[in-house]
DNA sequence: GTCTATAGATCGATAGAC
DNA sequence: GTCTATCGATCTATAGAC
C-alpha cells in the first residue's frame, strides 16, 4: 500500500499530533498507516522514535519552504510576512490543528526531541525578524516582535482548543496582523485536510 | 508518610506537568510520592484518571484565590492586573514549568479533561476582561485584549521551553505588560519552588 | 515489502497481609 | 493506611514465513 517511507508521514504525523508522542502506539499507528508493525520497522528501524523524528524533519521541512524561504527572500517583506499569516492559518486549521512541534515542547518527549524543536522555532523567528528589518524595522525590535508573533501563535492554538473555538485563534491572528502592520492578503481558505505534512 | 490525599497533591502536579497525563506512570507517582499503589489506590480510588482530575481542580482553585478573585474584587483593577503578571511570572517560574492546563489542552488527554481545562481559561479570561472593563476598557475589547494576554502567556511558555531560554518568557510578560498599560510593581522573586500546586 | 506470532517489559489496577 | 504480590492488558520491538 505505501510503496515509500514517505508516503506514511502524513498519517503519521496526524498521530503524533492527536495522541502525543506517548499516547502514539504502534497499533493506532498501525491503523492509521494501514501497515503492519513489520512494514513499519522496515520503514523506521529505529521505531516509534525514528517515526517522530522523520514527521518533525518533514514539518520542519515544509515550513522551510513555504514559510521561511519566502520570509527571507520575497522582494516584498510586508507582503511575505502577509503570506506567513495566511499559510499558518491554513496550516493550523484555524487552531483546530495541533502545532506537533510546539506539544513536544511542552510535553512528555522533550528532552527526546529538544534539538529539533529548539531549530524549528529558532528558524521561524530568524526568517521573521528578518522580514521584518527588510522592512524597516530596527534589528533589536524585530526579533522581539517576531518572538512575540511565533509566541502569539502559539498560544492562539493552546486557547482555541481549549476554549474549542476556532474562532478565538482566527481573531488573534487577525491581531497578530495589526500589530505588524499588516492586512490579510485575503487569500481564499482552501481546504488542505491531509496534503500538507 | 502522607497522612492526607492533599499531601499528595504537589509531588503527583510535578509528575503530570513534568511527564505528560499518558507519561506519567505510576511507577514515577510512586516514587514522586514516595507512597505505595497500593496508598495511592486508598486516596484515588479512580485511579491515574482521579490524580488527574484532582490535581486540575487544586491549581484551578488556587488560581482561583490567588489570580482570578484579586482580579474581580481588588478597588484597583490596574493593581490588580499587573499582580496578576507577578503572580504567573512567579508560578510559571519564568517559563521553566510548564501550564499542565495548556499542556493537557495540547496533549493527548485532552478530551477526557476537555471541561475543567475549558473552565480554567475561561475564568481567567473573564476575570482579566472583567478587570480590564473596571479600569475603563471596552467590554469588547477588554474581551479581546484578555484573550490575547492569557493566550501570550501560554505561547511565552512554550517559546521559552522550546529555546530553553528563560529570558524570553521574562521578555514576553514585560511586553504584555506594556500592552495592558502597565508597569511592573516590583515585588521581590522569590523562588517559591513546591510551595504553590 | 508485508504479514502474523510472539517475546519481554511495563502498564493500570486489584487482592490481601499487616 | 501502607505494603507486596500479582493479574490481565498493552506496550515496543523482533523473528520468521511468504
Amino acid at each position: 500500500m505505501a510503496a515509500q517511507r514517505a508516503d506514511t508521514l502524513p498519517a503519521l504525523a496526524e498521530v503524533f499530533r492527536e495522541h502525543g508522542y506517548e499516547g502514539a502506539s504502534l497499533a493506532l499507528i498501525s491503523k492509521a498507516t494501514g501497515l503492519g508493525k513489520g512494514s513499519l520497522y522496515n520503514f523506521y528501524p529505529g521505531g516509534k522514535a525514528e517515526m517522530a523524528a522523520a514527521v518533525l524533519a518533514d514539518i520542519d521541512g515544509w515550513f522551510e519552504t513555504e514559510v521561511f524561504a519566502p520570509l527571507l527572500a520575497d522582494p516584498d517583506p510586508q507582503r511575505a510576512v502577509a503570506a506567513m499569516f495566511d499559510a499558518v492559518s491554513d496550516y493550523f486549521r484555524s487552531g483546530r490543528r495541533v502545532c506537533l512541534v510546539g506539544a513536544l515542547a511542552l510535553g512528555e518527549a522533550r528532552d527526546r526531541f529538544a534539538a529539533p524543536v529548539r531549530g524549528y522555532f529558532a528558524a521561524w523567528i530568524e526568517a521573521l525578524a528578518t522580514a521584518l528589518v527588510r522592512s524597516g524595522r530596527a534589528p533589536a525590535a524585530a526579533v522581539a516582535i517576531a518572538e512575540e508573533a511565533v509566541a502569539g501563535v502559539q498560544g492562539a492554538i493552546v486557547l482555541a482548543r481549549a476554549l474549542d473555538r476556532p474562532k478565538v485563534f482566527e481573531r488573534m491572528i487577525g491581531q497578530l496582523r495589526e500589530r505588524l502592520d499588516l492586512q490579510p492578503v485575503g487569500r481564499p481558505a482552501v481546504d488542505r485536510t491531509g496534503e500538507t505534512p
